[in-house]
DNA sequence: CATGAATGAGGGTTCATTCAT
DNA sequence: CATGAATGAACCCTCATTCAT
């Protein structure tokens, strides 16, 4: 929901005004963001910002929806869809994490979304967001059980949102600075988050899905 | 971190701040709250507000944690420790949804402490919140793979973070209007969300975990 | 409409935030009129305006009904009900003449209310203020009639509509820099208007009016 | 005062430029006209009216000398001068009427030049409305009273003023959301104003004013 | 200790005008 | 000449906090 001014304007100033937008909504949050601070970050002036956008609101849903729209690509853009589940699981993953380093924002935005006084903007986003990774998630788990390689007694549609769940806390983890602090406290994890560290609790979620899932080795 | 002052007025006038309180952080975020707004709803003065707390900063920090006193309270304050594990996490998911059933504003408190701006909030009560329950969930694992109910190739520390994750994503998507939506698109749930889905809902995913973490059968 | 907060203050406060208001809308008109200039001339904080009024419209709307009172009272308040309607109707443009001069802002206000982009003050204002005047007027021309001292072929509502219309292209006429200027080109009035051409003026609108309502002398 | 730019574009493009200017000008006064508004109702760009006026003022101006240009050959272009007095009153309060059923817009913006915060505009155009209108009248009373059809005892400058007065009434009353309240409430007029009551209005009017002028008969 | 009036920095938004293309 | 993106000064209003009573 950009104006056609926004459409209008170089592909290098829009991209750095949406990073800038995107950095300062993570930063302080939609009520904490400032529109003259963005303006000065971005580079453009505060009158320009309501030649691109309606309002405040207009652009935290663009920007919100955008980001989205960039994950997904990084993460389904990349994968091979003759993956068997564990191999599309583990891609996720790692794309997702992948993902959220190079957009540090990303995550504490789609946070942002879930908070209290924000209800306008769930009902503007959820669904579009979450149908499109819900409805493949349960179309591979499907795919699993009858290849024999998910257990056939789990609910489909349960599974999909456990393990959709799993992967948002996982990237809530990572990114959101109540969730860090949680996964030291269960991971009992000393210092500061660091690379390896997140490979490992990676490998070992993932591992832990792979287990959860697969059927018991019959004799 | 209330002030003597506080501490000093009738019972009953306490409870009703409080509670008016976690109602507006709630309804609000605390960005939105008004300092005003609470005075008028809690039917005290704005200045007797300051004479309560240092600042709002100050209060939200003391509702998150009274909150959180109050649902470990209705939690574990009921559960038997002779119980096993499941019976045990059946519990905690039932009388976790019955505590948010009686203070809505709860969990959305608990979210409003991860969103971004929140950081300084995150710091402070991250670590005591999460403690309790994950030193809780470990102990009772350990216990239920020594007691052979519990699969013995499971990560304790990886296992009790999943289990308490799915219960932060059970009770989100019972309160908050983005997880309500998430819910309804995997779970594939038509129309508004009744005690009857909610009910269902929880016994499917108590269910699930019970399947994932039983030991398979053995011949 | 003013909050309860504004009833409280004390009464020269008051009275020097209320004239400094008409003034300053007065002088620059709704839209012209900035909340944060009223605030410096009135000695109070901006803040504090709104603690006094819900809205620079609502603060509009009181400013115009206070006056528009002051200004009945001025007027109506110290008239011999008994008089006759000739000395009623001078003694009208007197004391509104006289009402002016020392509150010259009113007759800007009151034209205010039928500018453009008004109607919402229109409708809130307008009948309360013409209703008095209207029944006042008719009242007495029935007397009149009735008493042989006026016209007994005229019809009463236009006659009324048309002596308070009188009255009001008076008052415009010494205030409002536009009916100024028209004044004076009609009555070919050279330089700046006195004290004396006022007077002169009214004696002569007043004498007019007599004219023409009272029967022609009968032989 | 429009620049030269404007005389050169098609006349077509230029009268619906000075029609939706005023249209704009009359529905949100001339504070709260958005010169963007004005760019896409007229079909033009932002840019282009700054290169047909020099700003905001200098339009607002042109639109209302144009305007009243319009009003004054609507009026005096079809009034025969062989007319008596009470004709050409009537022809004038008619044919006024007409105008302003078509070009609702035209009594609101002449309301506006005599709004607080216009004395600018009110310097600029004030004598130059009111002297065609002033001398005419004068001039035909003289020729009344000179003929015997209107009273002798009267101020010709007075009554002309009056009588102008009364028509800038009139139409107010026809146009302003005020003066519309305000006729009714006088009038007693239930309901909106119809086509039926304006004319109604009309010849009361008018009939009031000969009734008023006319010399008593004589034996 | 309670009250509620006062404060003023700050935030979102508007809009007349400019100017490079 | 036309265009429309850019500008930034204003402006209305909010709200956490203070403080005199």
């Amino acid at each position: 929901m950009p104006k056609e001014t926004f459409k209008n304007i170089p592909e290098a100033k829009r991209q750095k005004f949406l990073n800038e937008a995107a950095l300062l909504f993570a930063g302080k949050g939609y009520a904490g963001a400032d529109m003259g601070e963005l303006a000065r970050r971005a580079g453009v002036s505060k009158g320009s910002i309501y030649n691109y956008f309606e309002s405040k609101e207009d652009l935290f849903l663009y920007v919100c929806s955008f980001n989205l729209e960039l994950s997904r690509q990084a993460i389904y853009g990349t994968m091979d869809p003759d993956w068997d589940i564990y191999r599309q699981i583990e891609h996720i993953f790692e794309s997702g994490a992948r993902f959220i380093g190079d957009h540090p924002e990303f995550m504490v935005i789609y946070l942002s979304m879930s908070a209290p006084g924000m209800e306008q903007f769930s009902r503007a986003l959820a669904r579009e967001t979450e149908k499109f990774t819900s409805d493949h998630l349960k179309r591979e788990l499907a795919k699993g059980i009858a290849a024999g390689v998910v257990r056939a007694d789990l609910d489909i549609k349960l599974t999909a949102f456990i393990v959709n769940g799993l992967y948002i806390l996982f990237l809530s983890s990572l990114m959101s600075a109540y969730f860090q602090i949680r996964m030291s406290e269960y991971m009992e994890i000393e210092g500061a988050i660091t690379p390896e560290t997140t490979r490992e609790f990676l490998q070992k979620t993932v591992d832990h899905i792979h287990k959860l899932l697969r059927p018991p080795a019959v004799k």
